[in-house]
DNA sequence: CTTTAGGCCTGACGGC
DNA sequence: TGCCGTCAGGCCTAAA
């Protein structure tokens, strides 16, 4: 399920395939993924204009054209696959973007006007696609405004004093704080069992009753399995594939996530399972307090 | 204010 | 072989 280092590897997959084109086309197989898509609005800040950017806030994807902004989300089941074909190849392809590079009449014989297309594929639609028009404050948009801090673009001290200061009185454990993303954005449910397993913390303490420098080593934890998740090009655990069809290889470095019984790589103790608010935890009883 | 439960959605999987 | 219940989980809303 993509998670941030996904979505970060999604981005720079995106931007670089796309690299000088425009859109040209937006086609819309279905109206509506989580909740319905402003079809108009996103055409609008798409179609016909120039790829500025494309980038990660969270969870999201940003693209960034010279009319506007798509805002896509991938929610745990979700694609943004790079094919040839301008027609549906996967079941559940929702939106199938067109683009083509912009010099494409200069230089008819180098690449043409062929065209290319993102497919967003998403069986269980909880992933959600809009757009705003150029000249939006991108950060009061109500899916963005309440979102925390990105853990990888401050340094581990500031995090861990973030993330010490939040949790001040909170007695809710320690897990489900750190995947609020109102407290700090990208830690999905894979990445902060891993997180706590590598600071040696229990994921059911309290998060109030986390030490400052506690929470020093779990900022360096965070960081240290997120960089790694997105050098190995993300965890491809059940539905995750690159744009490009291929997977990521960081489940391959799971240290808890997953393996309910199995030996802990430290100590040899079987990994625990646990749940917080119905998700799934895993953690080693002996290694982390 | 903080916290928690439930809903969204489909495919995979286990039990029978 | 197929049916049925359960689970997966990011993010939202409602409600406590």
């Amino acid at each position: 399920m993509p998670e941030l280092p996904e979505v970060e590897c999604l981005a720079r997959a995106v931007r670089e395939e796309t690299r000088g084109c425009r859109f040209t086309g937006v086609n819309f197989l279905r109206p509506d993924l989580r909740e319905p898509m402003p079809v108009d609005a996103i055409k609008s800040a798409l179609v016909g204009a120039n790829l500025r950017s494309v980038r990660r806030r969270s969870k999201y994807l940003l693209i960034e054209t010279d009319r506007g902004t798509a805002i896509l989300h991938l929610g745990m089941s979700g694609q943004l696959l790079s094919m040839d074909s301008p027609d549906p190849v996967k079941t559940h392809t929702h939106v199938i973007f067109e683009l083509r590079r912009k010099d494409s009449s200069a230089a008819p014989q180098n690449d043409g006007g062929k065209p290319k297309y993102l497919h967003f594929v998403d069986p269980r639609r909880f992933g959600r696609l809009t757009a705003v028009p150029a000249g939006t404050d991108l950060s009061t948009h109500p899916w963005l405004s309440k979102l925390g801090p990105e853990p990888l673009e401050i340094t581990a001290d500031a995090l861990a004093e973030h993330l010490w200061r939040k949790s001040r009185g909170r007695k809710p454990a320690v897990k489900p704080f750190i995947m609020d993303g109102a407290v700090v954005v990208g830690v999905g449910n894979i990445y902060a069992s891993e997180s706590l397993y590598l600071a040696g913390i229990r994921p059911g303490r309290a998060a109030g009753r986390v030490t400052r420098q506690e929470y020093r080593i779990l900022a360096q934890a965070i960081q240290t399995v997120l960089g790694a998740a997105i050098e190995a090009g993300g965890t491809s655990f059940r539905d995750y594939l690159h744009s490009d069809g291929s997977e990521g290889s960081y489940a391959l470095q799971l240290n808890v996530y997953g393996r309910s019984g199995e030996a802990c790589r430290k100590c040899l103790s079987p990994v625990r399972e646990t749940r917080h608010l119905n998700r799934a935890t895993y953690f080693c009883g002996a290694c982390q307090k």
